[in-house]
DNA sequence: CAGAATCCCATTCGATACTG
DNA sequence: CAGTATCGAATGGGATTCTG
């Protein structure tokens, strides 16, 4: 009964990953299934519809292929998420947020809310399309919940989404930006972001930064208006 | 001007941590803040007050001396914390949140919340009794919100905690159990994690679980009932 | 006892190279 | 494109030690 590999304290821990809290508390348990390096990162990138892996490697500035394997391996082994196979002739593969996953984006939210509140939080550094988006979601100003319906188009890079207020409710997602009154297009998230959050104008981002403005340009500074970043701590 | 050790990809990141996710987002931020092991259970523990050294350890099992020392540096350099020396007599030191470290709450709850939607989650394991506390602001019913003002004492281990309901909010707060009208008595947080959650009876933790109940008992089990924990999915 | 400092080892991370 | 394989570097965890 003598054993000398034994995890010494029973097996208190829910799995044998290695590393556990050992604690009931729920944060310590999202910790365990999102804390590790790049993993609620990834999840974000998830947050606006299934990617490739590559779509991933392209998002994250600085992941491993090796890192992202395992990120991607554990989630779907917790059930955040899940590896689709496409039917072919596209027969490439997929990970797309389980439902489980999806409700994570509260948390991923707040996090990010938070952390935006620090003087040395640093938003010129670069950006995804995706981020991009969620972060509308967070930067909101309360006028926005009063402001008219509108729809606007961002075509970021390779990108194409919809971002829309209806009835003062703020709504991202991808879509063809075709039909919208106004679309911003950008060869990435970057310039966006400076029109949106460094009150950057549109006319220096289209002359210096690559943006391209289409449609209702009056409409377009309307809505940068109901977004701005937070009073600075 | 050559220089061998230099970061590679200039200085897009902050700092010099040695690994930056670089990357304007706000959750990337704060990952890069609470994002590592035990940094954001280490909050936890302290939104209910200041704490020493020794009290974090005792309250997270399994960290170690070192690491709880690197990341109470690492979280004051970034702001989150303070250190301060108590007056003498009692010139110990304890660890403080700033105005900026509690305001990280709603994220440390959201990502409890997600968690413990998962059929995985085990509420069994061992709980601080920080946690317990906090873990209720997260568990309320809809019914608390109409429920009467209430307060209910915890007297967990050696901390004791006033638990109330104030015009349909819950609070909680350290501070002497006396006076209240219930008070429950415990070794330790788990017993009382099970009234609230697992709907032991609270005859039976008194009879197996060292609980102690004084006071109006009818009063405690309409408190329990505001508490449970999620439909797990 | 509070907590800082050291040493050692296992794990993890990150970068590059490689494969089907 | 979608990962593997490999290896050096950094980090984490535990034990021990030192100090006041």
């Amino acid at each position: 009964m003598k054993l000398q590999k034994e995890t010494s304290s029973s097996d208190r821990g829910q799995r044998e990953h290695g590393r556990w809290y050992d604690d009931a508390c729920g944060t310590a348990f999202g910790l365990e299934i999102l804390g590790e390096r790049w993993a609620m990162l990834i999840v974000r990138e998830l947050l606006l519809g299934a990617r490739r892996f590559s779509d991933l490697r392209d998002a994250l500035p600085g992941i491993s292929a090796k890192v992202l394997t395992e990120r991607l391996e554990s989630l779907a082994e917790w059930g955040v998420l899940t590896r689709k196979t496409l039917p072919p002739p596209a027969a490439t593969q997929v990970y797309e947020l389980t439902e489980w996953g999806y409700r994570a984006e509260p948390a991923i939210m707040e996090l990010g809310r938070w952390a935006a509140l620090s003087l040395r939080h640093n938003p010129q550094l670069p950006l995804s399309a995706v981020s991009l988006m969620t972060s509308m979601k967070t930067m909101q100003l309360p006028a926005l919940a009063q402001a008219p319906d509108m729809a606007v188009g961002m075509a970021v890079g390779g990108e194409e989404f919809v971002v829309s207020i209806r009835q003062g409710l703020f709504g991202a997602e991808r879509a063809p930006v075709a039909g919208c009154p106004a679309v911003l297009r950008a060869p990435a998230a970057p310039p966006i972001a400076g029109a949106l959050y460094a009150d950057i104008p549109l006319e220096a981002l289209e002359a210096e930064a690559g943006l391209v403005v289409e449609g209702d340009r009056a409409l377009l500074r309307r809505f940068i208006g109901l977004f701005a970043l937070p009073p600075r701590i």
